[in-house]
DNA sequence: GTATTATCCGAGTGATCACTCGGATTTAAT
DNA sequence: ATTAAATCCGAGTGATCACTCGGATAATAC
């Protein structure tokens, strides 16, 4: 379909053990470099070289530079999914609130050198696929749950736009935080401020 | 001081008229290229073959490719307060965070392409001082406003911690939307929800 | 009108980079 | 044991890029 969409994928899945690694090793490389030295030093040469794995390899899985960032951000994607969805399953409204603040910030203090290279350096064609997988695994999983609890929530005219509305809410700002002023998710108060400023909107009280 | 910071930075300003269309011409060639192509096609040579000047003549403002989109960047960053304050200036709270959040999206809307170029290709360490300029120059016009008004505000522990919080939240907020789905921007919806969820959090009522 | 400064030119340079290809080596299949 | 497939290798290639430099031309200062 979209010749294009090519250069950002997997040439090639590694099926024994020994080309996983080998694959596994380049990823490591290139989240070494890109949080080391940036973007402009991690050269499709330079990352093999540091992954210890010759050019040729490097091409025989994937298609260029982009398609590796590609893949890396789609493995951090699915890292980081797993960490909003991690057990105990609130069952509330505003513990589901409290948890997804909660963890969402935490995964990105966690990571915050690989997240931050990520969303500033590499260019974004080359990323979004990886990053729209996660939205699209996640959006559905919320909604369900609120339309379960929807007697607990303040009446909106469209709850499809606001339950959208209120991610982005909170995904951007943390995003401008872990960006601009890193230190503070680690302070309290963005994550009370978060917490209560989508609370007061989106739940009954 | 620091050494890198001359990097990002006009080397020498033009004086005569001659040079500041020459300026002019190289900045509104890198625009094109960045918005048309991407920031991989814009090479210091092409840029300045397109800007109809020669490649001597841009080192001689720019010390490099990264310099010239810090300028523009710059200009853009003037533009956009230029909207921000323009008449007629808001008197009360409400009409404040309206008038704001309104010109806010109008000014990305009618930038569009520039605005998620400049946000999405170009690294960030090449545009992030003018990018701070803008931010402190709004800060505190904004405290000072709210400072006059305290008695409409809802009370907060930390005012100056949650105007900028709340800052954050309107320019990310539409920043992610810019990005990721941009007609939104043109959605009614999205400026009352912005307005509602700010308004509620931050004013008496 | 002379000197000084500003502006502009563009061929050339050295370095880097993405990517190929022919073939060696290892693993799996039969 | 033989064949087939998967994996790995790395020197080499062509292209591109950022940037310099010596000097020409134009504007300004005195």
């Amino acid at each position: 379909m979209n010749p294009t969409k090519d250069r950002y994928n997997l040439r090639k899945r590694p099926s024994q053990a020994r080309s996983v690694a080998t694959v596994d090793a380049i990823l490591e490389s290139a989240a070494r470099i890109l949080t080391g030295q940036g973007y402009a030093y991690a050269s499709t040469n330079t990352i093999a070289e540091q992954a210890g794995v010759s050019i040729g390899t490097l091409y025989e899985y994937f298609p260029g530079k982009e398609a590796v960032f590609g893949e890396l951000r789609r493995r951090e994607g699915f890292r980081h999914y797993a960490v909003l969805t991690k057990e105990p399953r609130p069952t509330t409204p505003r513990s589901m609130l409290e948890h997804l603040v909660t963890t969402h910030i935490e995964y990105v203090r966690d990571n915050l050198a690989l997240y931050v290279a990520l969303e500033t350096e590499v260019p974004r064609y080359a990323i979004e696929d990886a990053e729209q997988a996660v939205l699209e695994d996640y959006v559905p999983l919320s909604n369900a749950f609120l339309a379960m609890h929807r007697s607990e929530l303040r009446p909106h005219n469209n709850v499809e736009f606001i339950t959208e509305f209120l991610m982005r809410v909170m995904s951007s700002t943390v995003n401008d935080y872990a960006l601009r002023s890193p230190t503070s998710l680690s302070d309290p108060q963005l994550t009370d401020a978060l917490i209560d400023l989508i609370g007061s909107y989106l739940l009954d009280n």
